[in-house]
DNA sequence: GGTACTTGTCAAAACGATTTCAATTTAATT
DNA sequence: AATTAAATTGAAATCGTTTTGACAAGTACC
């Protein structure tokens, strides 16, 4: 059914019909009525194509999703059509695949330049990031979920994953713990920089060496954190304490503990960084974990909203959000056992 | 720019242009050559929008992600991806929000009869389902993840739960379990019916009673895992063997086990079905998990062959494939203990 | 050299909406 | 009743492509 067979039946001209049912404020209310009641009543519905190619508009927000299939993303994601819902814009996946034949620069840029979307939410930036460039080069609107150093004004949204890795850290401190390991994201990452820098100056704040043998870079995975555990429980002196960065890793470092005859919260304290899973939580681990705390979800929701507020026309160096965390104490920490402490 | 100005400055018609970029045989091939050098010298590309509203192709394959944001979402996606790895398609995600105010049925329809989508990946289907009745109405191209008895046709791309789980069972059986808890997906979706069938079809072989006090229904949390095993393992006599339904559920009632100072493979036997994520393995857990096995992110693949072979023509009703699941023993399953055999 | 057939090119007509600008109707005022 | 203002409506232009049908130029054949 097309607009004009629509108008047509209703005995009106597309102008008005199309007036009506956008809401502008020139066409009567009764008559307005009589549209969306007809629209709905015989399936009418604006080619959504038609109504991009005249708009300009795209009706599509873009995020490319990372090329390990972060299982981080979903959750972001279910956040932003909280959001989203009833604003008849559409999430726009370009996950990479594995061998990506193209470069992830050339993903973005032809997200941008075909139209396909309106505004881009870019993940896991870097301190000195290209897409970031490119986006602006581009002068499409783009949110960064997370933050980055690249000299260009970028709106962002960020958790305090220095301050939260800090507290956590000197917590453990607090408890006497002298040697703890951290298992950080990938190398290179901001986030994974920032969480370095919050372990660094909560030691140095102690006057503690740091040790880069006790600190391990990679994809958030149980395997990375029992690997890592598992070697470093072997040394002696062994840590005490871990600080993981994800709930996967923290799950391979209770392995790890176990398998070799430890117990979590005595021998060994663990916090972990929680993005709040509804399957996966900290608090029903065995002993509950220990958790910086923050909702990726949440986090999807207000993105979404920025974009929304970026696509409305607010300038985009005006937009930096950085979220405090929260850190929950339960049962995987507690004091350093009395032999390690110095 | 546009196809217009760019045609003009190669001084060629847009016709001309269009087709050479296009690929049409009417166009010698040094045109061609050199109006691609020029497309990408000059960074011309075709508004996306524009020719979809033409071509009346939408360039999007739409999924919706269900309400609860399944971890095993992005994976498949991943795998989607991998297969629409150059095509020019992209992937429309629709997550239904937690309070979605549209119900189920009309965000499908929105989707398709506003011409968002070329077609539609439908999950976790029920055996009668309204989506696949709707979709089907009209005259949408669909690919059903999973099965369903709909009466009308369509194309489908499923597993072979019963299998996997009659095979699981009987396995446990023949290690002379006989208290075999199955902790399914959940009620109502076809998958869950095939999961039961298989057990129950397993147990009925040895003439063992099916008692539902043993199985559960529900989403795939690790609490789940954890409540059920948790408050079954109180009861007497206990069950010696759980079937779980993914491994999140898996985890749970790990910790079950070991929270009652069981051991996992030793008092209590655990076999979950595994759909092979890159960040939490089976093989990793300790001691090590027995699962069926199947790689969702190709099944991801598949399925955008198979829907691109829709879109190429190929009638639905010739779709139909069923993937077997393997069974893999590891550490997380042994013989009953001697005081439970019966 | 004329006919027939390719080839390569182009002008113009879609595609289905929105939006500008002008025209009409209705209501309000004198 | 005439005039003006406000409220509705509509015709036509527009968005940027693809594609149809026509046309010219080049090649092959008799």
């Amino acid at each position: 059914m097309k607009l004009k067979e629509f108008a047509h039946q209703l005995g009106l001209s597309p102008t008005t019909v199309s007036r009506a049912l956008s809401g502008y404020p020139e066409v009567s209310e009764k008559t307005r009525q009589r549209v969306a009641e007809e629209a709905v009543r015989l399936g009418y519905r604006p080619n959504i194509n038609a109504v991009r190619l005249v708009t300009g508009r795209a009706g599509a927000i873009g995020a490319v999703m990372g090329r390990k299939g972060e299982f981080q993303f979903s959750e972001f994601m279910i956040g932003m059509a909280e959001r989203l819902d009833g604003e008849d814009i559409d999430i726009l996946v370009s996950p990479m695949a594995e061998q990506e034949t193209r470069d992830e620069i050339q993903i973005y840029s032809r997200l941008v330049t075909s139209g396909r979307v309106d505004a881009i939410i870019v993940h896991s930036p870097r301190p000195d990031d290209e897409r970031i460039r490119l986006l602006h080069k581009l002068g499409v609107p783009f949110l960064v979920h997370g933050r980055s150093e690249t000299e260009v004004p970028h709106a962002w949204l960020d958790i305090d994953n220095e301050g939260a890795i800090r507290r956590a850290t000197s917590h453990l401190l607090d408890l006497g713990h002298r040697r703890i390991a951290m298992i950080n994201g990938g190398a290179g990452y901001t986030f994974s920089i920032h969480r370095d820098k919050g372990y660094r100056d909560a030691l140095e704040e102690r006057g503690i060496a740091f040790d880069p043998r006790l600190v391990v870079h990679g994809h958030f995975t149980d395997e990375l954190g029992f690997r890592f555990a598992r070697s470093l429980l072997e040394q002696s002196p062994r840590p005490t304490a871990f600080v993981a960065g994800s709930m996967m890793t923290a799950l391979g470092v209770y392995r790890a503990v176990r398998s070799r005859g430890l117990v979590v919260g005595r021998d060994t304290s663990v916090i972990a960084h929680d993005d709040v899973f509804p399957y996966l939580t900290a608090e029903n681990m065995v002993p509950s974990l220990s958790a910086t705390r923050s909702s990726i979800r949440a986090a999807g929701a207000r993105a979404a909203d920025l974009v929304l507020q970026l696509l409305g026309g607010r300038p985009a160096d005006e937009i930096h959000e950085l979220w405090p965390v929260e850190l929950i104490l339960r049962e995987s920490t507690g004091p350093a056992p009395a032999e390690a402490r110095s």
